[in-house]
DNA sequence: GTAGTATTTAGAGAATTATCGAAATAGATG
DNA sequence: CATCTATTTCGATAATTCTCTAAATACTAC
């Protein structure tokens, strides 16, 4: 939704990890767990937040839920950044 | 210094507001706070945090602190989004 | 339907953050 | 130096955030 949070979900260094690994393609929420040292709740509860960000979306597909980066929110964010910038 | 305190600096609304006032030119502390329904004291922890992430520095003139802009961090931050989309 | 795996939701505690009022610092001016 | 203005620092509190364990949901496979 809002820029607000948006940059929420981008403050957390676990978040931002898992926006990187997502770089290389869709992974299931355990796949990104299994990258931290962390309970798949805590994971289950990042990912809540990165998807009510529309950083991310999630498409569900037998057992699994996969988790894909929208790269059109990043577009956003860099938009409002280039505002503090020139013009 | 790293992306973890800029993006923390950047996740509160009342700090983005800041940024974007600044976008005009320099403002003294009391400028700043005199947009918002807060304590001086808050806006000067607010300041604190932005001038702790490199995103604002102040200049020293007479009886006042007047804070401005560092648009490079603001660069970084944008390299930083940038290597979630594309390549 | 039962059992098993993957993930989320709920509830709770610890840690961090935002805010305030009051006191402290810094500089200007009479 | 005494006082006034601008700003920060301190100590405390309320709110938010991160993390866990345990329980619930969803789906698969037998």
């Amino acid at each position: 939704m809002g820029f607000a949070e948006t940059f929420k979900a981008l403050s957390d260094p676990v978040r931002r990890e898992i926006l990187l690994l997502l770089r290389k393609g869709r992974l299931s929420a355990g796949e990104i767990g299994s990258h931290f040292e962390m309970t798949g709740a805590t994971i289950s509860y990042h990912l809540g937040i990165l998807k009510k960000a529309d950083l991310v979306y999630e498409t569900r597909e037998k057992n699994y839920i996969y988790y894909e980066l929208n790269t059109s929110v990043v577009e956003e964010v860099m938009l409002w950044l280039s505002q503090l910038k020139g013009e």
